[in-house]
DNA sequence: TTTTATGCATAAGAAAATTATGTATGTTTG
DNA sequence: CAAACATACATAATTTTCTTATGCATAAAA
């Protein structure tokens, strides 16, 4: 990725957010977008990425289907089942994180 | 500290936003403070605290002041000038990655 | 008297990145 | 035309930052 430390942890997440609303994406099309939607903030790197897409297969959350385009090999990949409810899960928690972590850094006063 | 993998990274920042407002506190107030914040949804392991805070303080960010209370010993933080430079650097970060993350989580439908 | 709470600390291990490297094709640019 | 950049995948070594486990010590509660 990039910058802080931070994103640790947050990026199978994305990947599953992404997929939930292109469907079908290859690898170096995520890096691409996450890109884009954040303004260049963020950058996946390769060594992250790719262990984590494996993961989330090995895990049954992906599956894979495999393209030849302009004589590249593409991997597409899109959700299973299974991985669309892991998404939902997972963006539940992500959620609840920012709040918490809001709850810190914004306090609001008791009313004590 | 609990539930999820998304907390990496963001301790030393929770420390030194605490800090910042508190002025003076020990390891262990910190986290019952933040434990009190987030309503038991993060609860930072002594594992974690421990090593953050002796890193915060040889980067020279945290000085210490230690203090006997009820025959138990208290080893009392407060941020240094620097720490207080951190401190705004981090919480700038942490929003910025949390504008981020919406960003993909939520994002703006474009205009085109 | 055993557990729980307070208070510090560190070591071993796991998880998830970064950095570096490798392979291969295609396009742009000097 | 050669070098650099973009596309597209992958993995190994290392680093960072946790969790889990353990240790020491005092005090209160069960």
């Amino acid at each position: 990725m990039s910058n802080s430390k931070l994103y640790k942890g947050s990026l199978s997440t994305i990947i599953l957010k992404l997929l939930a609303e292109t469907h079908k994406m290859y690898g170096y099309e995520i890096t691409q977008k996450v890109k884009e939607l954040t303004q260049g903030e963020l950058n996946i790197t390769e060594g992250a990425l790719y262990p984590a897409l494996h993961k989330l297969e090995a895990d049954g959350f992906l599956e894979v289907e495999m393209q030849r385009v302009d004589n590249r090999l593409r991997k597409y990949y899109k959700l299973t089942q299974a991985g669309n409810q892991e998404k939902v899960s997972r963006i539940e928690e992500l959620e609840r994180f920012i709040e918490t972590i809001q709850g810190i850094v914004n306090p609001k006063p008791s009313l004590g």
